[in-house]
DNA sequence: GTCTATAAGCAGATAGAC
DNA sequence: GTCTATCTGCTTATAGAC
């Protein structure tokens, strides 16, 4: 048995920069054969059903880092402010202050039958839930947290689309310094 | 000669839905067949480049009816609140409340060397000067307007990313109701 | 302006040796 | 676990008739 070129997670993390910069059909197996140094084959081996199981299992990858690592504090006792600075700083990160698309952006498109689509809504909706918690936290109303949530995520989200389109990293930055004021203000 | 079966703008009204539903990679000569009933030949001869010029040609369409009709009125004399509205319901139509991708997102994506980029950046930075004269005209110093042009132009980004992957176009509604706010307090 | 017919190349995918 | 070799189907693209 030949030696493994790469580790599970060497591999997503190479398969989440394609996705993230391609998308899902721009990404072809070529390109990730290019980036790896592994020949097709090699990829089948380690993912069988072909792309489709490297896409749900880099969304679930991205999953497990956003729970455990960047949201975590969100379930954490403390300040709230301290804690949402925490994930501010995690989200900065994992987008490279800007400079990398989100995932839930770059595989929702032309996707007709898989399960991408499917797994990127609850992935999202993980997200706005942990937002609205905290801003539930600091004494808002139920529906108007989730509404906060929501908002927020859809401010990271737009901010990263501004700054892959318009090539300007400075609408990511403010739109993470407003974070507190669109969460917790009252 | 045969007759067309479509004018210049019927055809790019249907490109227009199908880049916006499955981005550049995503939508195949096939597919533009099976919704156009036209073959791929026939698509030549309107756009002898192929799906480059079919892209860019949707993109300055797009230009078009987002500077002559949705933005128009903020280069217009009147009360800024009234004519920022007029600007929410020209975007809300566009967008048909949410429902709808913006090509600016979909068409940026795996993007290696075509124009695509460079014209979606243009648009985009027209979008934004757009919002951040009106704030400006409002009071607010240039370079907050420009940020205030900017957040604004994210805010509904965002919204449209959220209500593809989630689902739900409230957030897309309530981004467009926060725009007064966004780009008129001072 | 549309069509039929055709072509080269790349896409995703698999069998089997080492 | 990686490789070579192969395959089918779909991709973009073109030539030429009507």
């Amino acid at each position: 048995m030949a030696v493994a070129k790469y580790s599970e997670e060497e591999l997503l993390g190479q398969l989440t920069q394609l996705f993230r910069e391609y998308g899902f059909e721009g990404t072809s197996l070529s390109k990730i054969c290019d980036v790896t140094g592994l020949v097709k084959a090699s990829l089948y081996h380690r993912f069988p059903k072909g792309k489709d199981e490297m896409a749900d299992t880099v969304l679930a990858r991205a999953d497990r880092i956003f729970a455990e690592q960047i949201l975590r504090p969100l379930r954490e006792p403390g300040d709230p402010k301290r804690r949402l600075a925490e994930v501010c700083a995690g989200l900065d990160k994992f987008y490279a202050s800007g400079s990398c698309s989100c995932l839930l952006d770059t595989l929702t498109l032309s996707v007709d039958a898989r399960g991408a689509r499917k797994h990127a809504r609850k992935s999202l909706q993980y997200w706005v839930a942990s937002f609205a918690a905290l801003s539930k936290e600091a004494g808002l109303p139920a529906e108007l947290a989730r509404q906060r949530g929501e908002d927020a995520v859809a401010a990271i989200q737009g901010a990263l689309v501004v700054a892959r389109v318009a090539g300007d990293r400075k609408a990511f930055r403010r739109a993470l310094e407003s974070l507190p004021e669109r969460l917790l203000r009252k």
